[in-house]
This record gives C-alpha cells, structure tokens and sequence, in this order.
DNA sequence: CGACGTGTTGAAGGAGCTCAATCTAAGTGG
DNA sequence: CCACTTAGATTGAGCTCCTTCAACACGTCG
C-alpha cells in the first residue's frame, strides 16, 4: 500500500470526461480522491460476493473480471475490465456485494474509499453524473452480454465477445483492435459465453480455419477487421462511444 | 398528454428512499419534478432503439420491458417492470437508447423531460445519488439475468424467473409473491429466459406437474414459496431489498 | 363467423454438452 | 540441467436438452 496523490487518477478523470464536461474545480476534486495503490498478483479476489467492501478498486493496470456462481457451482461472467476502468463502484455503493470481482494476471488497482466517493460525488454533482454515466453504460454492456448468450450461437458469441474486448483495448489504449493479447484462458471464455471450455475450444478452432483471425497462445490478430464485426453480429452503439469511434 | 403536479411522482419517491434518507427539500424537489402523464395501450413502444428520447418514463400502473434484437431477427427481453419502475433513465440519460421498451397491457406513465432530470441531480446530489443507487439495482438484476439464461437449466430459469416477478410484485405492493398475474405471454417468458416458446410451455407444465405452483389462464399461484426459491436457485441478495424482505 | 393471438402437443434433428484422454508449455525443486 | 508437476489447450465419441416444424385447440373480438 504506498500513498500518493500524483496523477495516478488520470486514467479514470481521461474516461469520466467522456460524458460530462468537466470544469477545473471539478477535475481537480476527482485527481486528489484520497486513494492508495495496491498491487495484486493472477486470481486475487478485489471484493467477494456478500461483502460489504469498505472501498471500490479503480484499475490502473492489468485486467480484472466480475463474476458470480450458482447453486450447483457453475460460474458466469459478467464483464471483463482493464486499465481505467471503475471496477468496483456498483458494489460499492449498493453495500453488500452481489458479485465477485477478481483479476486476470498481475494488476495494479487504486482503492478508494466509500466515503470519499460519496463526499465527492454530493459536493461535485458533476462528478457524480459523470460517474453515473459510466455506470449506466457498464449496464448497457450487461444488457448486450444477456442477449449474447441468449440469441446468438457459439460462432457468434465468442466472435462478438472478441469484438468488443478489441474496441475497448483500443478505446483505452491498451492495444489495438485488430492486434491484441486475450486476457482470458478458454475456461474463462467459456464462462463468459455460457458454453463449454471444450466448445470454446472448438469454435475458435473454427473461427480460425474461416480466416476471421490467427491466434499465436493468446495473441489474437484479426486480418479483416469488417468481416469479425459482421460474423459476430458486431455494433459498437451498445457502448455509447464518445465521438466517432 | 394530462398536466397535474399533486402526488403522481409518490411511488418514484418512495422506491428510491430505500436507498437514501432525503430531507424535506429534497423530497420535495423530486416530487415537484414537472411532468406530463400519459396512458399507452398493449405493446407501444415507449422508446425504440436508436432513438434519442427527449423524456424518461415512470411507470405508474401496468408493466412494461426491454428488449432488443440481434442481427437475425430474435429478440432477447433483459427485464420486466412494474409501477413505480424508472423504466427509461439510463436510455435518457445515455442520449441514444441502445434498447427498446415496450408496454404490456395498458399501461400510465409520467413522462420526465431529460433536463429537468439534469437539473435535480445537479441541485439535489443526494437525489441523484438515489436515482444512481436504483439503476445500480437494475444493474445488478441484469448480471443475474446474465446468469440465469447462462448457467440455469430451462427449469431453473423459469423457476428463477417467477420468483423475482413475485418478489418485486410484492415489493412495489402490486400483489403478493405467491400468488400473481404473469404479465407476460409464453412467448416473451422465452425470450427473458433464452428459450424457445414451445420449451416454456412444456417447462411450465413439468414445474406445475411437480406441484410448483398452479396456473390459471395466467395467474399463477405458488403452494410452497420455499420451494419454489429452491428450484429456482433463487436468493434476493441480488436485488438489494431494504431492511428485511 | 372467421381471424388472430395464445397455448398445447407430437416427432425428429441438431448444437452444444459430458467424459475422458492426450498434448504442450511453463514452472519448480532437487 | 533434468524429472516432475500443473494449468491450459486440443481431440474423439456418445448423448441430451432444447430446437424446429407442424398441427391443433381455445378464447376473444372485430
């Protein structure tokens, strides 16, 4: 845990302004949110379903995703986050966790606590919408995940989840679209798709053979970029991007 | 299109108190909210994908959902509301809605135009902390929704399903848990569950043959609430109930 | 009365699952 | 540096839950 107030909440002022405006006052209210830095090694839990965490984690590096299991011990995946992203406002502010939260390799997380968001948010109401928005489209990416795994088939899924985690590398300029490293193992994947690891296995297999993209361990690169949007049933409206992007 | 200003806004201000204590101002502000109601009939649209919606709705009696459609034409249905339900604000707040919501049955709704939502949220931050707290509550309904149509078998779902239309049905004091009108048709219960509408019907008579609960045209009514939570791999957690519920 | 929306039933087929084995690469300890 | 372990990826064979297609029943409402 090593304190400092530099401007390590950029990435997160950079995306906030996506949505609103911010004046100077503001920008600077959201950069000095007390926070402390924490670095967690590959499948560290950042909140466990049924906490009441006493802080939310803003990723600075790395990749982490929410999940939550059911009865019998299967697990679904709600999400996949990365550098920049508000990984764990929702529970936060609900006080009790109804996910999990866990990252995917070595990651470096700022933690803020639930007070400072909520000063923050009734002093800055700017801020607050800002943070707000985001939220909101967290919640249009949920939407687009459910009718994911209920209307597409496997092909479909896993070439649409490819998509997007493309354009959001690119949006946070981790990566490239068409040009990336996959974050999750098949197992993952498969969670997120609501299919099997085996099937997964197969569909990529498929995948690759048609020429949607060559895949080198988990690096990813995608020849034509147009043609893996349209297997994959792919538009990015659903992520409410800022300009034309 | 009726203008009256008296206690319309009521059960918008009750639901979102379960979330924050507002002072008399502030509950004021929000009641105070100008508005215009409205009564639409059976399946109208109260916005469509892509459109840019000037107002949000609040339902204030009959039901309406969400849904949109991939590419081939099926549609996927993420979530069922109830009067005192702000169905619309993430659309409204996102500028462009990147999903539809339509109406089932008959349904009145007070119309909010986006600005005068803006502006309570920036004069009234703990108002709009509310508000954001219930959209996070959607939120979460929808990573269970993720969840549901995922890892659940046809049963489960449908048990799941049915468990938190009662739940809420009772929450918004519309009718008591075990015992409900189902405001959907086999049809739609298969798109909210990722099924097909001939696998609901033949599910629904299993569950009912299993003395899960009993239906009459669509009221249903559930002998033993337990047990059907337990087939439905149902807890409330993840709708973030007030006290004890 | 006819038409339409909704619910119910039957039969056949398939997309994805299960179980299980094999392969590979990257540790890890001696 | 090598034997051993382990997580992840790949492959095969059989099976099943759910789909598809196609009737038919029932009630309502013009």
């Amino acid at each position: 845990m090593i304190r400092d107030n530099l401007p390590v909440l950029t990435p997160l002022l950079s995306k906030v302004q996506r949505w609103q405006r911010l004046d100077e006052k503001e920008q600077a209210a959201l950069l000095e949110l007390p926070h402390s830095v924490a670095v967690f090694g590959p499948g560290k839990y950042l909140v466990r379903e049924g906490e009441a965490p006493p802080h939310a984690s803003l990723l600075l590096s790395g990749f982490a995703f929410r999940h939550k299991s059911t009865g019998n011990g299967a697990r679904s995946i709600h999400a996949v986050h990365m550098a920049g992203d508000f990984v764990d406002l929702q529970n936060c502010l609900l006080t009790r966790a109804d996910h999990s939260v866990q990252t995917l390799g070595k990651t470096k997380v700022a933690l803020i606590q639930r007070q400072d968001i909520l000063r923050l948010a009734r002093e800055h109401p700017n801020v607050a919408l800002a943070l707000w928005q985001d939220t909101l489209v967290d919640a249009s990416i949920f939407r687009e995940w459910i009718t994911n795994v209920s209307r597409r088939d496997a092909a479909t899924r896993i070439a649409h989840l490819l998509c997007e985690l493309g354009v959001r590398l690119e949006l946070h300029g981790v990566s490239e679209r068409d040009n990336f490293e996959l974050p999750l193992t098949q197992e993952q994947l498969a969670d997120a798709t609501a299919l099997t690891a085996v099937h997964v296995n197969r569909t990529l297999m498929d995948l690759e053979r048609d020429g949607l993209f060559t895949r080198t361990a988990r690096f990813v690169v995608v020849p034509d970029w147009h043609r893996l949007a349209k297997a994959g049933d792919f538009d990015t409206a659903y992520l409410h991007l800022p300009v034309a992007a």
